[in-house]
DNA sequence: TCTTGACCTTGAGTTAACTCCAAGTAGTAC
DNA sequence: GTACTACTTGGAGTTAACTCAAGGTCAAGA
């Protein structure tokens, strides 16, 4: 895999030029190497990084437990346990959120059923079809 | 279901009185009806319809869209299928991020099963570790 | 040589969604 | 009557995560 610039990577990967100078000014990417004239270039190693913090960014896992997690990275072998432990935590989040996520997407196909049904149109009060959903 | 003050509806749905009282400034809730002293009470039609807000908000959908949905609510018939609609996009975007979500549960799950299996410790440079995984 | 375009830096501005604060009132407890 | 508590209001402050603006450098092409 080839060095790229950072428009290229920012093609790459869906993100602004602006959020991965922010990501390395925040220690979220280490020290991106220079070419002469000053400007950067992510190799292989930079890139497959970037790609996992965009990855877990689309999740919403928090850029300061990534910074965490890279800052215990430099750190070195001494973090390996909190390094896991953080991993660990941050899947707990996620798979609470993909429950949470479950229970509204099941709420909101119900409430499409019903205009599917036409049931809404009933001339029912406004916010009477609030009632709870029995789940 | 009897009639709730700020603070009970606050516990039963886990969101602070601020928060409440906000929804009500933005029109996420309709004008709340007030006791003889000024103090709000929460009757049942409310309270589902808070319920389905906190839902929806554990999921991030944006109180914005949710302010639209309600001053849709507030028109009455005319903006049934506008409603409709909302709600479809809503869900479309929940799908998607249920989908960023599962992508992103595999791959700390694979990372911890690295860390587990002791392959993380056998001295890779502090990002080598970031190839591109096969997914 | 001049201009264009891609990059650079520092620092300020923006957005969403709360969250808090100060000052005031209503109702109850002693 | 006074203290205490739970509410009220309007407005200001906070936080996360970008996002942009101003001004500067440098190499390539007309």
């Amino acid at each position: 895999m080839a060095d790229l610039t950072i428009t290229e990577v920012s093609k790459k990967y869906d993100i602004k030029p602006d959020t991965l100078r922010y990501y390395e000014r925040i220690g979220l990417i280490p020290k991106v190497p220079r070419q002469s004239n000053g400007n950067r270039y992510y190799n292989e190693g930079l890139q497959g990084w970037i790609e996992m913090i965009v990855c877990l960014r689309h999740s919403d896992v928090p850029v300061e437990k990534l910074v965490d997690y890279a800052e215990m990275l430099r750190q070195g072998d001494s973090t390996l346990d909190a390094r896991e432990e953080l991993l660990k935590e941050q899947l707990a989040e996620l798979e609470q959120r993909k429950s949470n996520l479950n229970r509204s997407i099941k709420r909101l196909k119900h409430k499409i059923s019903l205009y599917d049904s036409g049931e809404i149109k009933k001339g029912k009060s406004y916010f009477e079809e609030y009632k709870i959903m029995d789940d």
